[in-house]
RNA sequence: GCCCGGGUGGCGGAAUGGUAGACGCGGGCGACUUAAAAUCGCCUGGCCGCUGGCCGUGCAGGUUCGAGUCCUGCCCCGGGCACCA
């Protein structure tokens, strides 16, 4: 090593860029022999550019799955696009380019940008969503949840999103406002034939997180998101005999019931309306049609109803209570009825008050006295003890949810339910860009599924682009009509697409092998799954992350995976925002390219700063200021490893004494390192590394740099150095002539006698202040501890004169004088 | 209203109940240089009567020999849910 040459890292990083593709360093092959580790970061949409979001989702992850490579796993980190969706229509109606040509620019793209990066994707398991060898896959999955009657078609209201020209799932839209989760557009009603996934049937078990280490925010949102109620249904009779059930989570306020509310959408309410009043609730029910739900969904707005002139008849006390039609009852959730009890629930009560509905207290304090119910200013707590209930007069109401469901029971009235926030998953989307969702609509024979041998369904290529707010798919003049499976007579294809939300289920089990002819390898799905870390942004808790948990057991169910949960171990980077610390977006014009960054100090010094700049679980504004740092540390490693002479100089002898420092030191740092690795602190990694460094640059004169601790140090530096600057470790591990590659070496022990420290410095302190340090050996016992810190003059200031009550004595720590 | 996450120097951040501010940015001083850059060295929370002290982790209390860390009550910022029966 002669020249000391300067660190150019385009050269450097290109030059190993093109060493590991050409040894396919980073394919990830099934070895029974050895412990896998499948590493998953959420796939990118393929928006033409990768951004400095992207580089903080992915270096980090790429960084944590070569530290468990050097651990000794066998680790598949794949990567691929999520390449449907609507940017690519809309490209294409603003630029007259087809999806597919600007969809496949952008991959190529991003390709090269990934690449740069330098990260160990293994790119022989590229998924690519629009192609049709994955959409197939999509579509004969849905076609077996349909067999399941996991997938179901219905009319119903739903999510409209004006601006997209679509449906959407209720997940994907947001706020109070409820607005459109990729346009921030507020979405519509809209009453239409959809197809949904039965999410809601697996509910319950969503609310499980068998063994899974994710973290507890998440599982928070998911659980809020589900919004599991226990309760009961009871049953109501109408003076017809029709029977109305209704979902309640206080069954013990039964008898304070004093009338029902129906949703001006429920079926009973034709047959329950008498003539006098029919005017007036068609009125109403006209009226409420017409509302959004943006607006019918708003909390503290006044209540309105109608009175239907119908009654019902209390099942636990006779009692004949009148009916009537509100809006701020749903037919979207529970029976879409409700027993209203005014006396205890603020919004019936509202609603009595507001029409002259009789309030009867059901619970009063204990030992308080009866509140009269024409005083009452606003609902009564859930606290105290039953009165005016039959039966239950007298018990605590904490008791009295149980004893009631008990009661119905037994008497067949009702019966102890479980009601969900959770909707089933609509699926349907009114665009082009997507999978064509498998199904052709028969006039003799309905709804028929497209037979296994004829997927995929191929989207054609030869659309109109006209920015109609329809799909061109449906204006295509010859392609949706198709012969019928069944009877062989004409029939139309389904013109609706899948949600991207399918793909992005379906990717993990894809890149097991991509090309597979099966929806999932099996010998690769028995090796790699499940997932043992998947990495990506907290905005998917309650879609993606949902959706895949739920697209995981619906699979199981029908026998193409297997185990409770798709992934083990979840972590989730923080959000970057832009400079001006607002989201970052393509309208603001606040988003930043890596790209330059790139260009002047190379992908490891990006890599680098990007774990140091923030803690990764919290992101923050971003920033690139600090880079110039980084950027120095890196140089000076590759300073101080190919010609240590120059710090070191010659004439120096080396010192016994440095040399166990600088064994200290590396054993301190790589305990430090491989714990943080672990715990995904990628910061104080960085931190750690700069540390040691500086140590190295502090002790190289004292220490032979052709020695055996000198020798040590750099080998488990560049070991430790590899995952986070991974062409920059392999260009001095192989200048130092050690053997290819440092990527596959195995990570150091730490050798803990080595990192034990023989001197410490003790705190001193007097009456829990800091008043003194000394330096001590590090075995040192209380009573040595003792006489060393009381013999110290600065705490002779504070003690003299004093008697010493106490000593707290933290071995290797501190010694606190009490007096 | 309910449920999370967070509040530490000028900035990003560090700290198993035990030295608050590691590491880095920025700033200052110095060395090298004709000069600049790069590089190297030192300093860098605030205050005071400055060889020594006092104060300091959003605020107010509490527990403890000792609290950024634990407990109680608040304030502020960010996010989720919300007429969900």
């Amino acid at each position: 090593m002669t020249q000391a040459d300067v660190y150019d890292p385009a050269e450097v990083e290109s030059r190993w860029q093109r060493r590991w593709d050409e040894d396919r360093h980073y394919d990830a092959d099934v070895r029974e022999d050895r412990p896998k580790h499948y590493a998953l970061t959420m796939l990118p949409y393929p928006s033409g550019d990768l951004h400095i979001g992207h580089w903080y989702a992915m270096v980090p992850s790429d960084a944590r799955a070569r530290f468990m490579r050097l651990r000794g796993y066998n680790v598949m980190f794949p990567m691929g696009f999520d390449a449907f969706g609507l940017p690519a229509e809309n490209a294409a109606i603003k630029r007259n380019l087809h999806p597919r040509d600007w969809t496949r620019a952008n991959i190529e793209r991003m390709r090269g940008q990934l690449r740069r990066m330098g990260a160990m994707f293994d790119w022989r398991r590229e998924v690519i969503t629009c192609e049709p060898a994955f959409y197939r896959w999509s579509q004969w999955i849905f076609l077996r949840f349909l067999e399941r009657g996991l997938a179901y078609r219905k009319a119903a209201p739903v999510d409209f999103c004006p601006s997209c020209n679509t449906t959407l799932a209720r997940e994907q839209v947001q706020g109070e406002d409820r607005h459109c989760e990729r346009c921030d557009t507020p979405v519509e009603k809209r009453h239409l034939e959809q197809w949904f996934f039965r999410t809601t049937e697996y509910a319950e078990e969503l609310l499980e997180y068998p063994s899974l280490d994710w973290p507890e925010r998440v599982k928070t949102l998911q659980r809020n998101w589900i919004g599991r109620s226990t309760g009961a249904q009871v049953v109501f009779r109408t003076e017809a005999g029709d029977a109305i059930e209704v979902f309640t989570t206080r069954p013990d306020t039964l008898w304070g019931a004093t009338f029902m509310v129906l949703a001006p959408e429920h079926p009973l309410v034709e047959r329950l309306t008498t003539p006098d009043r029919r005017s007036e609730v068609e009125a109403y029910v006209a009226q409420a049609a017409r509302q959004s739900d943006v607006v019918r969904e708003t909390a503290e707005r006044e209540k309105t109803g109608v009175f239907t002139g119908g009654h019902v008849v209390n099942p636990v006390n006779g009692e004949r209570i009148p009916v009537w039609i509100a809006d701020y009852v749903l037919m979207t959730y529970g029976t879409g009825a409700i027993m209203a009890v005014p006396a205890h629930d603020q919004r019936d009560f509202e609603f009595a008050r507001r029409y002259g509905i009789e309030i009867r207290v059901v619970i009063q304090d204990e030992g308080g006295e009866r509140p009269s119910a024409s005083a009452l200013e606003a609902a009564l707590p859930h606290a105290g003890t039953m009165v005016n209930s039959g039966p239950l007069s007298g018990t605590p109401a904490d008791q009295a949810v149980g004893r009631t469901v008990e009661y119905l029971e037994a008497r067949n009235l009702g019966r102890a339910a479980v009601g969900y926030r959770l909707r089933d998953w609509l699926i349907s989307r009114q665009r082009y860009w997507g999978t064509p969702i498998p199904v052709v609509h028969c006039g003799a024979c309905g709804v028929v599924p497209v037979p296994d041998a004829e997927l995929p369904v191929l989207l054609p290529d030869d659309v109109e682009w006209r920015p109609t707010g329809e799909s061109p798919l449906k204006l295509h003049p010859t392609w949706k009509h198709t012969a019928c499976p069944g009877c062989g007579g004409d029939a139309e294809r389904e013109s609706d697409t899948m949600d991207t939300f399918m793909c992005s289920s379906l990717y993990h089990l894809r890149y097991l092998n991509p090309r597979a002819e099966v929806p999932v390898d099996p010998r690769e799905y028995d090796y790699w799954m499940p997932v043992d870390t998947y990495t990506g942004g907290i905005e998917h808790a309650t879609m993606h992350l949902i959706y895949t948990r739920f697209f995981h057991k619906a699979c199981r169910d029908i026998g193409i995976t297997r185990g409770p949960e798709p992934m083990i171990q979840l972590r989730n980077q923080g959000i970057i925002l832009g400079e001006d610390s607002e989201k970052m977006s393509k309208s603001r014009g606040n988003v930043d390219a890596p790209d330059a960054l790139v260009d002047s100090y190379g992908a490891d010094t990006v890599r680098a700063y990007l774990m140091f700049f923030a803690r990764w679980d919290q992101g923050g504004p971003w920033s690139s200021q600090g880079v110039e740092g980084t950027a120095r540390w890196l140089r000076r490693v590759f300073a101080l490893l190919t010609d240590p002479g120059r710090i070191a100089g010659d004439g120096g002898t080396p010192g016994e004494g440095a040399e166990r420092e600088l064994r200290r030191a590396t054993h301190q740092v790589l305990e430090r390192v491989t714990r943080d690795f672990e715990s995904f602190e990628f910061n104080t990694v960085i931190s750690a590394l700069m540390e040691l460094l500086n140590e190295m640059y502090r002790l190289a004169p004292s220490c032979d740099t052709g020695g055996a601790a000198w020798q040590e140090c750099v080998d488990i530096y560049l070991r430790m150095l590899a995952p986070v600057a991974p062409h920059l470790a392999e260009e001095l591990w192989s200048r130092l002539e050690k053997p290819y590659s440092v990527h596959v070496q195995a990570w150091p022990e730490v050798d803990a006698a080595a990192a034990a420290e023989d001197e410490i410095t003790l705190v001193v302190q007097v009456n829990g202040k800091l008043r003194d340090r000394i330096r001590v050996p590090a075995g040192i016992d209380r009573e040595a501890a003792r006489e060393r810190a009381l013999a110290s003059e600065a705490v002779g200031r504070f003690v003299s004169g004093k008697a010493v009550r106490k000593v707290i004595f933290v071995p290797g720590r501190l010694v606190n004088i009490v007096v």
